[in-house]
RNA sequence: GGGCGCGUAGCUCAGCGGUAGAGCGCUCGCCUUACAAGCGAGUGGUCGGGGGUUCGAACCCCUCCGCGCCCA
């Protein structure tokens, strides 16, 4: 801990202090976050706000990170950048409206109450509320109702995000603590709903039975931005079909679909196939006649040039199904497995045998049938191709026919894609080219936005379906919750007009069983963190909001759906800037991530190095550029805290103080200096202003170095004494530090507190970002530039003599360009201090300044 | 295959039309009363290759090579 803290009893910071004899940065962290604490330093002020014009508030729309998963130092990297551009327009006086948000919905929390506590859910249970978690899991998952389930992922979750917050405080995120919103609560359910609800009104959602991208382990749907491809080893099986004048040969890496194939299909172009178009074929084994058809997606170069439309192996057999007319022949169910009847049409017997298997066992036996009856030629072809996969998922998707709740998003309609697209041009990207991500993404959809997931645990769609004499369900007329009723659970809740015991029964009415993608809730953050349904005047006021930061892996998913939300319900982009942080990599520029192994874990670096140390470092990673995790860097940035504390302690050792004023500044080099500030104070500006936290910081710190190395060592013998002089010096130096501290306090929120309440009243992230205005005028910057050449020079005269920066110098003369003389003269009293000059004789000469430097002997030497 | 970004000192990166820069590293010095968790000095690059524009190119244009990310 910091030697001083008896002192203090007031909670205003600062007030009271002393300056330590020896400033540490030991204990800095524990002392100022608890500080801030109880101050509310970083609270925001919702009067003041509201009564002020938009632009003095600044609002975040933090990404809610995933409660139940791990931090690395990633994280800590991009939610520093945040929040270094959070304190700085809170230091330009803004109410800056920064709530932090936990994402404890969706699969990665279902997954992990599974596991932790060793539980499935099983919805056909009932509830029981006496049911507590076994103390170990045990072998067997224990299954529990739906009800159960989510009260454990609520259990855990709050264990996850008060860890959370522990380790957001430490890195110092300057986030108001009041205001933290979960998208599993029942705000977020309620506006999740609601939003729905509104678009479903105006047609922007829509239920549909088609042809969906199955994740079989998951058993829910995916969605296109969900996707990713994986090179698989597969096999090109050529199979002979029966035409009218002979086999036609096609190569397929799934023959086991083939009781699906529905036709065969070959580019219109394609002369070799041009005769078959309008013929049927037979298949193989099951002898069902298909049509030969042309379409202009089938690859003359690929394979045979020819080949099955199966419903449904991929999504091109989607577009040939939906284009061309199709018939429909689904073998695979959603538990993956072929389903226990054949399709219309296709024979039992042989089909019989395919019955119940995976894909996997089912491609051996047809396989093998293939071989006996001959129609499999020669030896299947491995080959390597991209195999689409759900990016949680471990084994490939198939394609199932399933109703699903769609949102549109332009990828079935020119008009919204093109004014989507539009709307990403209104956003201000950081860095711009991430534009492109966007517009790619926007421009290549080829679907609506699948929302709905067969999942437990999440936001259910308020939504149920009367059920018919038969006690089939009528989809065409869903009944729809109130908005006044919001959240419901459609599973336990009943619609209106209906009552409970009618719940399955004919004539009755039965819940939509699903749940909504985690994005459709997340896409909602501006809403959810800034009151749309459940203040009214705060929304009103913050949004659109003022930044969106995130990582440029999510533009297509959490980006967009935004973008898409705000569309349709308000008309408007949802904020004004995205900013996009790049990766932390590790050494082989490998992305950091846990399930690599090769994450850091950020407390063990907060604690070497100090949160200082690391934020400095995360500063030095520009918007959007991957940074290499490396320790080395973080030595650097705790060296610069160090220096802090100790230029602090001297210049305030000196009797500055913050009653010193501009006013006392007479001395050339000391007004010089203010000036050279003057530009680094606008130079920093700018770059803040423009997202540039690395530049900010880079001019600053060039400053805050030269400050420390040549005008404190040049000034500090006149410092001590007392005269006019000195108070300039002194005066100078309080306000050179008043600056610097405050143009530092952004990426570096611990040690410029600490120095700050040595002397200062209140906060330094409280206290305004410095100007140019509150610097002197007139100063010219070259009298401490050529003070500190000379300097430099005198130096190197000692270090080349290997002598102490002590040694007396006998004499120095100065040659310098006409201009300079003066330059040099304004300083004489400090550079014969510090060089410790007996002589200083300045002449001008042409060419660079050159100094002729004779040391005087050495007194033992 | 398409899009985007990047290739500058051993490492990490600035510079983006006018004489090659910083920090780290390394070498050599220095106990200097803010700081030895420090200070001073030095070392180090035909700016990925090739063409072009220009009085002048790391910077602009073309092309090739390599690396990364996103999408097919």
């Amino acid at each position: 801990m910091a030697a001083d803290t008896s002192a203090l009893e007031s909670t205003a910071p600062g007030v009271g202090a002393v300056v330590p004899e020896k400033p540490t940065l030991d204990g800095l962290e524990e002392k100022w976050v608890a500080r801030w604490a109880e101050g509310d330093t970083y609270a925001f002020d919702r009067a003041g706000a509201l009564s002020a014009p938009r632009s003095e508030t600044y609002a975040i729309d933090t990404p809610p990170p995933t409660a139940s998963g791990s931090l690395h130092v990633g994280h800590v990297f991009s939610y520093t950048h945040t929040d270094i551009v959070a304190r700085y327009q809170r230091m330009r006086g803004k109410h800056v409206f920064y709530p932090m948000g936990w994402d404890d919905n969706g699969l990665p929390t279902e997954r992990r109450v599974q596991n932790f506590y060793g539980v499935r859910c099983d919805p056909s249970l009932p509830y029981d509320s006496s049911f507590e978690p076994p103390e170990e899991p045990g072998k067997d998952q224990l299954p529990i109702s739906r009800r159960n389930f989510v009260e454990l992922c609520e259990r855990l979750t709050a264990v996850d995000e008060a860890e959370f917050e522990k380790l957001w405080r430490r890195v110092g995120l300057s986030v108001d603590w009041s205001g933290v919103y979960r998208t599993v609560s029942e705000t977020s359910r309620a506006t999740a709903q609601r939003m729905f609800l509104h678009n479903l009104a105006r047609g922007e959602a829509y239920a549909q039975e088609a042809p969906t991208l199955w994740d079989v382990t998951f058993r829910t749907a995916v969605a296109q931005a969900e996707l990713e491809d994986r090179e698989r080893p597969g096999a090109y099986h050529r199979i002979g079909f029966a035409g009218p004048e002979g086999p036609v040969f096609i190569e397929t890496t799934r023959p086991e679909l083939l009781p699906a194939c529905v036709a065969l299909v070959a580019h219109p172009d394609d002369e070799r196939y041009q005769p078959l178009f309008g013929q049927t074929v037979r298949t193989p084994l099951f002898d069902v006649e298909v049509p030969v058809v042309a379409h202009r997606l089938a690859e003359p170069d690929k394979g045979s040039g020819i080949a099955m439309i199966c419903t449904f192996g991929d999504l091109n057999d989607v577009t040939w199904w939906r284009e061309l007319q199709l018939p429909t022949r689904a073998v695979i169910g959603w538990d993956g497995r072929f389903v226990a009847d054949p399709p219309d049409g296709v024979p039992a017997d042989v089909y019989a045998e395919l019955a119940g298997k995976t894909s996997f066992s089912a491609q051996a036996r047809i396989v093998e049938l293939l071989r006996e009856s001959g129609d499999l030629v020669g030896d299947p072809a491995p080959i390597t191709h991209p195999v689409k996969f759900f990016e949680k998922g471990e084994r490939p998707l198939e394609i199932v026919t399933t109703r699903q709740w769609y949102i549109r998003n332009g990828g079935r309609d020119a008009d919204l894609r093109d004014a989507l697209v539009a709307r990403g041009r209104e956003i201000q990207w950081v860095p711009e080219h991430m534009r492109h991500r966007y517009e790619n993404w926007v421009e290549g959809l080829n679907g609506d936005w699948l929302v709905s997931r067969q999942r437990f645990f999440g936001v259910p769609f308020p939504v149920w379906y009367r059920l018919d004499a038969e006690g089939e369900p009528v989809f065409d007329e869903p009944l729809l919750a109130p908005e006044s009723a919001l959240p419901v659970d459609p599973s336990s809740d009943v619609p209106d007009g209906f009552t409970g015991d009618q719940r399955g029964v004919p004539g009755g009415f039965i819940a939509d069983p699903d749940v909504m993608d985690t994005w459709a809730t997340s896409s909602l953050s501006p809403q959810v963190a800034s009151g749309w349904d459940t203040d009214p005047e705060l929304f009103a006021h913050v949004f659109p909001m003022d930044q969106r930061p995130q990582a440029h892996d999510i533009i297509r998913t959490w980006l967009f759906s935004t973008v898409v939300r705000s569309h349709f319900e308000h008309g408007t982009v949802p904020w004004s800037h995205a900013t996009i942080s790049g990766f932390v990599v590790d050494p082989d520029r490998k992305k950091m991530s846990k399930s690599k192994g090769n994450a850091t874990t950020p407390l063990d670096v907060l604690e070497r190095y100090g949160t200082d140390a690391v934020r400095w470092r995360a500063a030095g990673a520009r918007p959007g550029a991957d940074s290499p995790f490396d320790e080395a860097q973080m030595k650097v940035g705790r060296r610069l805290a160090i220096k802090l504390l100790n230029v602090g302690k001297f210049v305030l050792g000196l009797g500055a103080s913050a009653a010193l004023t501009a006013d006392a500044v007479t001395e050339p080099i000391d007004r010089g200096l203010l000036a050279s500030l003057a530009t680094v104070v606008d130079e920093a500006t700018a770059a803040m202003d423009a997202y540039n936290y690395t530049r900010a910081l880079e001019v600053t710190e060039a400053f805050f170095w030269s400050f420390c190395d040549d005008y404190v060592e040049l000034v500090k013998t006149r410092a001590y004494a007392s005269d006019e002089g000195a108070r300039s010096a002194q005066a100078a130096l309080a306000l050179a530090l008043s600056v610097q501290l405050r143009l530092l306090a952004p990426v570096l929120p611990f040690v410029t507190e600490e120095v700050w309440s040595w002397w200062q009243g209140g906060s330094v992230h409280r206290a305004l970002w410095p100007t140019a205005t509150e610097l002197p005028t007139g100063g010219d910057r070259a009298v401490p530039a050529v003070a500190a050449e000379t300097l430099a020079i005198v130096r190197k005269a000692k270090s080349e003599a290997k002598q102490s920066m002590r040694a007396d110098v006998a004499s120095a003369t100065v040659t310098a360009p006409e201009v300079q003389v003066a330059l040099v003269e304004a300083a004489r009293r400090d550079l014969t201090a510090a060089g410790r000059i007996e002589s200083l004789t300045v002449v001008a000469g042409d060419g660079p300044l050159t100094v002729d430097v004779v040391l005087a002997e050495a007194p033992d030497a």
